[in-house]
DNA sequence: CTGTTAGCGCTTTCAG
DNA sequence: CTGAAAGCGCTAACAG
């Protein structure tokens, strides 16, 4: 079917290590010899076999990027920064997200076992010490997409959660002067969740002013009930800081049923900057996170990774926040 | 490193055939021997070289999914349905988005020829003579996700977008009574687009309605742009049917800048149900495709051509359309 | 500068 | 039911 190396190397009556030498660029050959069988390979529409070639390497030209099933918004930017860094250092990407046929930690297992890959990208805002263990006994390279502050011992890409909530909180209290306020949280496990609860606290705290805090999930519907409950007291919030848009946009929903006006009733503030965010209505105050460049950092790291031109231990990057100031406050 | 077939063998006393016909599942093996087997390679934590193996079958576990850099919306449902269904046959998804370092075109040739991949599914509204010549001549499968009618010869999903504009019009007419309609297109070398605007045309034409068509390129300011144009003769129509929700957003914009009511002064209309639609103000009347089946669909049937299980010489599938209601018209 | 050759880990005839 | 052995297409010593 396809032309081997081997027909290559008859028509062109030299032997096939000098076809292959040829193909990896090395210098040796002589010109006249490598213009003939460059000229022959195309000739025979000759395309050397990967499969054959990552086999003998022991090393495939393959990266994997694996992603949870939350975080919608950022998966095709990330992707694609992924994609496109990869691609010019002459790698593909898998991709695989958690999903209900298979756990991520038997995804992670098997990619990081089975030599198929020669790198792995982990966005996981969520780890568990098993995962951990399995990830630390990695033969291949990982970079991992983290918040926790707590996780040493890898490369890691993390958003500036903490800073992000703290500048927000901050502006809440010193330019919109609110006395007091309500965060809600996302799931207690996932560290961004964390991070944005702490700034928000710390930044409470600094300026001390009353604070309340509610438990959510990051969903729209818990931002809803969360904020019937914030709402019902007797002492109601000025200002409610969502851990994200998606919980604020549950804000917006109850707030509106309930006949109150944002921002003159009462403030909404989120964090995350999805899309939808400007054109709600009031248009939300929110936190965004640089994420373009979150995808494109984690593949750099990994690919200097793979090439061993890292000198560091490991690397950590901090993809900066930054407010983005709307209406709804 | 890794433990090989060979160290299995040889602490279990038999040839390699044998472990690899155990790995294989092959029945032809005792009870016993296939017990020890496992229990001796479990025991070494021995995982099959994946590398080898595509390598000797010459047939990767690894299907193709390319994407244009266009439909941001969809590319993450598209994504996992595609990853579920070919997890669960054993394959790997290999995700490339054309960008700014690679056309779509030398994308394709590569992938089609290096042997890396057994199967390819490709996302491309718009597709010129050359590059379906180039997947004519493929030596893998492909799937298509394309909505031009006209082109034959291949496995193929389509959008329903004729009916859905076709009925959006209808209802738009008989429904609401609008007597004048104006339709945004996307731009002309698109499917989607070409098949909205056919849709559009043939129900006004159905029911001997006024129309005008103004052409967009499915990006917001060319909803801006056109509604602008629509807007500013002395005739204007009373609804304006946008070739996506982008567009109809960009409608929104201008109408909005020049104090009109929707949908009182005027109607709009989208197509796509796009997240941000149902938030907008008013909330976006608008064509839902069925999107979370299409990457599905796609890829059950790449799988099964890749197994040589269908009959047919190709098969269509369109993923149908559906109404959405809401408060913009 | 070029050729010879071993071998990567696995599957798959072919024998037995 | 199991083993022996060939070989997939390529790279990388080593030899010349």
């Amino acid at each position: 079917m396809a032309a081997t190396i081997k027909e290559v190397a008859r028509k062109a009556n030299v032997s096939i290590a000098t076809v292959s030498r040829v193909l990896n660029e090395d210098p040796r050959v002589a010109k006249e010899t490598y213009k003939r069988i460059v000229h022959i390979a195309n000739q025979l529409n000759y395309k050397p076999n990967i499969l054959a070639r990552n086999f003998v390497k022991q090393k495939s030209n393959l990266v994997g990027l694996i992603l949870p099933e939350i975080i919608d918004e950022f998966f095709t930017e990330i992707i694609k920064g992924v994609d496109e860094v990869l691609y010019r250092s002459g790698y593909y990407t898998i991709v695989a997200s958690s999903h209900k046929y298979k756990s991520l930690k038997e995804e992670l297992i098997t990619f990081i076992n089975n030599g198929l890959i020669s790198g792995l990208i982990l966005l996981a805002p969520e780890l568990n010490p098993k995962l951990i263990l399995a990830l630390k006994k990695s033969s291949i390279p990982i970079v991992l997409i983290n918040s926790d502050p707590a996780l040493k011992g890898f490369d890691k890409i993390s958003l500036d959660n903490y800073n992000g909530a703290f500048r927000m909180t901050e502006y809440l209290i010193s330019k919109r002067e609110y006395t007091y306020l309500a965060h809600i949280t996302g799931p207690s496990v996932n560290n961004d969740s964390e991070l944005r609860k702490k700034g928000f606290i710390d930044a409470c705290r600094k300026y001390k002013v009353k604070y309340s805090i509610q438990a959510g999930d990051f969903s729209k519907e818990s931002g809803y009930n969360c904020c019937k409950k914030l709402l019902s007291g007797k002492n109601k919030p000025g200002v409610i800081f969502a851990g994200n848009d998606m919980m604020a946009i549950g804000c917006y929903d109850y707030i509106q049923k309930s006949g109150l006006k944002i921002p003159v009733d009462i403030g909404v503030a989120g964090f995350d900057d999805i899309f939808v965010s400007q054109y709600l209505s009031p248009s939300l105050t929110t936190v965004r996170i640089n994420i373009e460049n979150i995808g494109r950092h984690a593949a750099d790291t990994l690919i200097q990774r793979i090439n061993n031109e890292l000198e560091v231990p490991n690397v950590l990057r901090l993809a900066e926040s930054e407010l983005v100031i709307r209406e709804s406050v």
